[in-house]
DNA sequence: TAAAAATACTCCATAGGTATTTTAT
DNA sequence: ATAAAATACCTATGGAGTATTTTTA
């Protein structure tokens, strides 16, 4: 049979693509990685990596192979994680991924809360696009994300914390800031500024504004929902935004307008996910409880908005 | 960190609660079996069986390591897998597991296509009631199974192979029989019978008949569908019945009424579940597309159907 | 007192290390 | 010519077996 070992080499050799160096990462010396490879590609009945002078690539079925190994290494270091379930609630490190819509605005009200209601708790925050913290997340990197849910893959568990409505962001001036409520198909696609692709953020957005056509969208793409905003001030176009980042104070722009949708207003469902194997189920659920508690709103949810 | 060796024999005392007994079905002697478990629990900081004069039996702790140790081992086991995944489709040796009021009616049809389409395969079929087969596919005992989908566990792929309507069954002289079409309100629950608890039929059919108390039903389950619609046969009371098991012919008894309910006619939808980390999905598509052509009809799908 | 599991002790298979050769550009 | 990977060979760790002791109903 296939032993962890080979596993965790292999993976060492699919993350360096060099057996020198990915001999160096598991600890052991050259030599012992090949054997180990050699091995596994004996029982796997076919070649994990073509072996080039510069190092080493992987194969379709190294590929494959690779990414299996990846989660059962991930499923036993959670077998292992197993005890800490058994003990207190959000106790010692935890690897948090948060996607870049949300991180600024949700952060700083949650480490507050987690500093004072579980002094034990060792953050540490990663923030990217989903699509890198599902794979961070699927190969043992993170211990659990906040992102839109649902991930649509069902390898991996959720909670969900709280809705988190879209908002119209248009220029004062503008015939969008004076639209209430604020339509979608109204929206032209020459208008609409986005986050890059990748974000979230820009594919609700789209999905929102179903009329428009995604080709003709002005090529420009924000990295920061902050960026975008100010451009918007600017006159630059109009945007969705989400209200979370809207109630963190970050927007007092007399230049920007925001204008809230017809019911039922368009949102996104920001929530918890995380492996189905990792023992700390309870540990997430009370994060996302947290943040249902600690998401800085606008008024009340149906109080009409208004800057200015 | 664990070991596979640990896992597996750990898996044989979680199946057997006897140290002497699992060390032979894991094909070692006691004493070895022993010190390995030993080592687990150090390093699980924690007993993982309590130990009787007369065997084992799982702790807390114990029960949730069994139970990722299976999963772990099936995905090796899956992982081992992969090479078959490129040769050819429904290739080699395939445990596939039927629940009861599918098994039956399905069976025969699918045997002799996969007989004549895919020679090399070889199916070894198990039937028993959905949440058996669920665990025996996540233990490895089973490559896939058809069940009534979905599924409501993330951790299992699915692929929808037809919609199985219900009809309602009657004797022929009840008052039902002459109701065009069925409506699952004016049904009693002093007259509707029903398969025992555990089969999803049952579910199934009080889904249907909402405003049924599942209290107030007749004590009486009966184990197989045969014996059901031979009750209704007899007068006893009525029953929901899948059009699968009726179109294979085996109702043609002149004291059955069989109606249609209205559309949007309820129905359940049959198909093929398997492990995600199992690496001939392939195999499984296939089989599901095989169902879908071989599933039994009555006349067409709208035709109102009536014996006798 | 009997059945079950733990301990003691010995052996060997296998993974690992170092030194060296082969390979490919 | 050089960097990378494979091979050769030796060593040692740890898992397994047999024999025996301890435990508890």
């Amino acid at each position: 049979m296939l032993t962890l070992r080979q596993l965790r080499y292999f993976s060492a050799l699919a993350a360096t693509r060099h057996f020198g160096r990915a001999a160096g990462l598991a600890g052991i010396s050259q030599p012992a990685l090949s054997m180990q490879l050699k091995e596994m590609e004996a029982k796997l009945r076919g070649p994990l990596v073509e072996r080039t002078p510069t190092g080493a690539t992987l194969t379709e079925l190294g590929r494959q192979v690779a990414e299996r190994s990846g989660r059962i290494l991930s499923a036993m270091r959670d077998l292992e994680e197993l005890p800490r379930a058994h003990g207190a609630v959000l106790d010692g490190p935890l690897r948090l991924g948060i996607i870049p819509s949300v991180a600024p605005y949700l952060l700083p009200g949650l480490l507050d809360r987690t500093e004072k209601r579980y002094p034990a708790l060792s953050l540490v925050v990663r923030e990217t696009v989903t699509a890198t913290l599902v794979s961070e997340l699927a190969d043992g990197s993170l211990d659990a994300i906040v992102a839109s849910l649902p991930l649509g893959t069902g390898e991996l568990a959720e909670a969900a914390a709280f809705e988190d409505r879209f908002l119209l962001a248009a220029p004062a001036g503008s015939p969008h800031a004076a639209t209430t409520p604020a339509m979608a198909e109204l929206i032209d696609a020459d208008e609409l500024l986005l986050l890059e692709d990748g974000h979230c953020l820009r594919d609700q957005a789209l999905a929102i504004c179903r009329t428009i056509d995604p080709r003709r969208l002005r090529s420009f793409g924000a990295t920061s929902l902050a960026t975008l905003l100010q451009l918007v001030a600017a006159g630059k176009g109009i945007t969705l935004a989400p209200e979370l980042a809207l109630a963190a104070g970050a927007v007092s722009d007399k230049r920007l307008r925001l204008v809230r949708f017809a019911e039922p207003q368009p949102f996104r469902m920001i929530g918890v996910a995380w492996r189905r194997s990792s023992p700390r189920e309870r540990d997430y659920r009370a994060l996302a409880d947290l943040m249902t508690s600690c998401r800085p709103t606008v008024g009340g949810h149906d109080t009409p908005l208004e800057h200015g």
